[in-house]
DNA sequence: ATCATCCATTAGCGATACTGATGCCCGTGG
DNA sequence: CCACGGGCATCAGTATCGCTAATGGATGAT
């Protein structure tokens, strides 16, 4: 007999909320019920999984939270992959994409598109990586973009809560941004395990999110030292070249920044990876952006 | 709202049995519940999913059945996840491993493992790749072995129904069988994609799946034309030697078998690996045959 | 044509899952 | 130290849900 999803869905919202009141009347009930959902599934699984007083996730609680996520999303997804079947509206194209994919490359696709079928609605929506492969999953989305990075020729290690589609779109070597004048600007290429104790940049929106490099070159280094949330790849590099941190990047996105140098990071052999994701029956203008991308 | 799982149990279930009653009895249910069971789901949906008489999936219920598996499996992880962390009897170590994966480096890690703790109840159980992964997920076996071909230092793709760990102990160079005066059994390596159209022999058992090589290759090719059952490498080999078709296999398991010849495969990059499964709070017996496998 | 099989439908009943009211515990302020 | 208040637990009541049993209807076989 499996877990009640209903019942994962109000636990999930406790531990968010830190609350079992302030859950019940973002779900809609009363706190009695909610109260009652946790009792339930405590009992069904045989041990506490929530803290009282104050409110929070027990060590079981914790390990039930990394199950419950996927699996509500995974329950949402199917719902939305047999709810496409069934529509035959293609007058909508919904974009989902992670900052760093928002590039000419893409506009100009879309531009393609939309000059082809013109009664198009058109929507781009910016997210983070998983919520954009989230949005599309769940139907928000009709594609979209995400990059990270990979060994070359290497599928991006995305969330596996369905079937979809993935198609690479572009493949860059990937660079070290650093200040000018710093001692190893002049070298034609870097280790990335070398640098793992250097001062980075955590710039998620723009550059390399250091838990990728983390995860690629198998290490614990690559702390963040200084974080930068802006958007705009100018200030990023002001922060470079005045000698905050390292950032890794796309090689082409390096070129024409004062004050900076880049040098192609030659070892592991990794690239800058963007992608498409869409669902296994896309609709037609999301061939066509699909066609445009490549074409 | 999510898709009720109860419903998606006997969804899956009257799939199966290509019948209603045949899945209520499996179920323990009436007749009449699964069918208002899959009225239910089928009006929450809002689209047909089963075709009756002859009872099958319509197009919407096979994609439903592509989430549906993968969704209570990961149900029943999540269970056995919780229930893991709070059992402490570590007296018992059971081992899901894949046929090919049976070798005396596995053997010899039990015996070691037995040897430093008498009093463990140590039971294998040879299953197929997913099942022996989907055992340690559910917790029917504490450790899994399986194999399968993957480019060089690649993780396996291996279903991911919640977090587990994963750890490579052997990584082969691949090699085709032939028959030994067969006109390529001289040849120091071989490209793969040139022998898509070849005869295949498929033995599931004992080669690497036809299947997998389709997914490395990508490719259409690799069709099974004649299939062996059989876990006996000796047999294997004779068919091969008799002309009936090539097999896939890891290098070593090759050497001394009469009248076949076996020649590296060079193109794609591709070995024979080996991993072990567990989960991510392994029991003290867990660890210590992944040591005595390692060391 | 008759029957057997299998799925759909309906009625009824027991279990479930909510709400609303109340109780209890703990942290807080006087 | 005590009173208060916020917040979770508990309980009773009720409406709904989900099951079984019985029946009906369609399809295919003999």
């Amino acid at each position: 007999m499996p877990v009640d999803p209903h019942l994962l869905r109000t636990f999930v919202a406790v531990i968010e909320h830190r609350s079992f009141s302030a859950a019940a009347q973002g779900l809609g009930y009363t706190q009695s019920a909610v109260s009652q959902h946790i009792a339930a599934l405590e009992s069904d699984l045989g041990t506490q999984l929530v803290e009282r007083r104050p409110v929070g996730p027990t060590v079981a609680g914790e390990r039930l939270m990394e199950h419950a996520r996927p699996l509500l999303l995974r329950l949402d997804a199917a719902r939305a992959d047999i709810a496409r079947l069934q529509q035959v509206r293609p007058a909508r194209l919904t974009v989902a994409c992670a900052p760093a994919t928002l590039t000419p490359a893409l506009t100009k696709a879309l531009a393609h598109v939309r000059a082809t079928t013109p009664a198009l609605a058109v929507a781009v929506r910016v997210r983070g990586r998983d919520d954009a492969v989230r949005e599309v999953l769940t139907g928000a989305a009709d594609v979209a973009l995400v990059d990270g990075v990979a060994a070359p020729s290497d599928p991006l290690p995305l969330p596996d809560a369905g079937p979809m589609t993935t198609l690479a779109v572009a493949e860059e070597p990937l660079a070290l941004l650093l200040p000018a004048d710093h001692p190893l600007a002049r070298r034609r290429s870097l280790r990335l395990p070398d640098l793992a104790d250097a001062h980075w940049l955590d710039a998620p929106e723009l550059a390399v999110p250091l838990g990728q490099l983390r995860a690629v070159a198998r290490s614990d280094g690559f702390a963040p030292h200084v974080t930068y949330d802006g958007t705009d790849i100018r200030g990023l590099a002001a922060l470079v070249a005045s000698g905050h941190g390292l950032a890794a990047l796309p090689l082409p996105s390096t070129t024409g920044l004062p004050g900076t140098a880049a040098v192609r990071i030659g070892a592991p052999r990794l690239v800058h990876r963007t992608e498409v994701v869409h669902p296994r029956t896309p609709t037609s203008a999301v061939r066509a952006l699909v066609a445009a991308l490549n074409g």
